[in-house]
DNA sequence: TTGAATGATTAGCC
DNA sequence: GGCTAATCATTCAA
């Protein structure tokens, strides 16, 4: 203040009248004198004053003043100093305050925009509804329809932000034009530099740009809501085909005791389904609970399933050949699936004969009343912890052992364990009413009798 | 239009 | 991490 003192001090003609008089000079204000200070001094705070008296003062009387300040020769150096000293002060106070960091957010917005093709080039078959495509898990065509309805959807979000863009964008100019002016105008009366003028724009940059982060915030919840409701995996729901669902089921009736496939089971299952791995893991998860929760409702599926894979079986034994086995279940790793409303603990083939809540149950006992006349010998029993748990193997050879006999048109044959083979009992022996059907193909066919002592098979 | 069926998700458990 | 049980959201047939 020191320097700007002097300065002013300097805008004062000099003393005993030399030099060109001030165009006007103001009375001193009403009241006590001034206390004496340092002639320098005193002719600032003269100035002072008088601009100070400007607002006492009538429009125009304020307009002649405000000429006659212009008009002063030394206004000129008065003006740059004083701007010198404002730029220099204002500066020291806005660089502490201006140096934000780059907004993060507003970053995360831009390339959520770009990804999302709404900013940017236009992405076409690419992108949003080429991600749906991927997500969805579905077959691309299913969801075309819903896909074109995305992209016009997208189209719209960006339509509307682009106009918005274009309009705050025009606004933020015109503003900042607006106020350029009117600083360059005021420019004339008070001390503005060129730098605050710099910098006034870029505070309207700023404001505009906070506007701007909300436009993109909106626009990026929009297209957000969008991809959701397009995207969610509840939503895209499609049932699954017949043959994966063939294929699914086939598995889990045959494997009923267990049925826990493996990662590679699951693999598999998934590829001849054509659906993901995630999808049969899903399939298992709900089937079991569902099995277990309601086996009267899935007995009749049961039995189809037990049919066919019992009818395959029959068809390979039949054939001799000694097939590779399917992908073997977790066997033993996780435990028997326990069947809760199952409530014997025994299972033996006479009480297959009396299953009758079933139509299946009723065509078992018409064929073995036929069969019962071939033979008096006493039904095997099978422990169900024998049938059903640890699937392995071992108790395959074990069941083997037991010697379950079949009679075959009264003529004994020794069943070797090399004839049934693993995937025999793994497709019908474990399974419940696998075994129904089982035996009751046999039984149609009037190969077997189930009332002997030993295991005999056809050759 | 309605209710059963069904694929997906989620919290909690081991 | 995989499983169960509950639940949601959608599909589909009557």
């Amino acid at each position: 203040m020191e320097e700007a003192s002097r300065l002013l001090a300097g805008l004062q003609p000099p003393p005993g009248g030399a030099g060109e008089p001030p165009p006007h000079r103001l009375p001193a204000p009403p009241g006590p004198p001034p206390p004496q200070a340092p002639p320098g001094l005193q002719d600032t705070g003269d100035i002072l004053q008088q601009i100070m008296a400007i607002t006492d003062q009538s429009l125009d009387e304020a307009q002649a003043r405000k000429h006659a300040l212009n008009c002063h020769r030394m206004k000129p150096a008065l003006f740059s100093v004083l701007c010198d000293i404002k730029e220099k002060t204002v500066l020291s106070i806005r660089g502490i305050q201006e140096e934000d960091p780059p907004d993060a957010q507003l970053m995360r917005l831009d390339n959520m925009l770009l990804a999302e093709g709404v900013s940017g080039p236009e992405k076409r078959g690419r992108g949003g509804p080429a991600a749906i495509a991927a997500t969805s898990g579905g077959c691309p065509n299913d969801n075309s329809i819903e896909h074109s309805d995305y992209r016009a959807k997208l189209s719209q979000i960006r339509q509307i932000y682009h106009s918005e863009l274009e309009k705050y964008e025009q606004a933020c100019s015109e503003f900042t034009t607006h106020v350029m002016n009117l600083l360059r105008e005021q420019s004339r009366t008070r001390p503005i530099s060129p730098k605050e003028i710099e910098r006034m724009v870029n505070i309207i940059h700023g404001k505009f740009s906070t506007i701007q982060m909300q436009l993109k915030q909106s626009t990026c919840e929009a297209v957000m809501i969008l991809r959701s409701r397009f995207l969610d995996a509840r939503r895209k729901r499609r049932n699954f085909s017949k043959q994966a669902t063939e294929v699914l089921n086939e598995y889990f009736y045959s494997h009923l005791s267990n049925p826990y496939p493996s990662e590679e089971a699951k693999e598999e299952l998934a590829k001849k389904g054509g659906i993901t791995v995630s999808q049969v893991s899903n399939w298992f998860g709900n089937k079991r609970i569902r099995y277990k929760k309601n086996m009267g409702k899935f007995q009749e599926e049961a039995n189809i399933y037990a049919a066919k894979t019992a009818v395959d079986a029959t068809n390979v034994v039949a054939q001799g050949n000694q097939t590779s086995s399917p992908p073997t279940p977790n066997s033993g790793s996780s435990g028997s699936f326990k069947m809760t409303n199952s409530g014997d603990s025994f299972i033996n083939l006479q009480s297959l004969t009396s299953y009758q809540n079933s139509p299946v149950g009723a065509n078992v006992q018409s064929q073995v009343g036929v069969q019962r006349k071939l033979c008096d010998k006493s039904p095997a029993v099978f422990s169900r912890q024998t049938l059903t748990s640890k699937c392995s193997k071992h108790h395959i050879y074990e069941l083997l052992d037991f010697k379950i006999s079949w009679e075959f048109c009264n003529k004994m044959v020794t069943c070797r364990s090399d004839l049934i083979g693993e995937r025999l009992f793994h497709k019908n022996f474990f399974c419940f009413l696998g075994q129904v059907y089982f035996f009751q193909s046999l039984l149609r066919q009037g190969k077997i009798c189930l009332f002997c002592s030993k295991m005999e098979l056809a050759t």
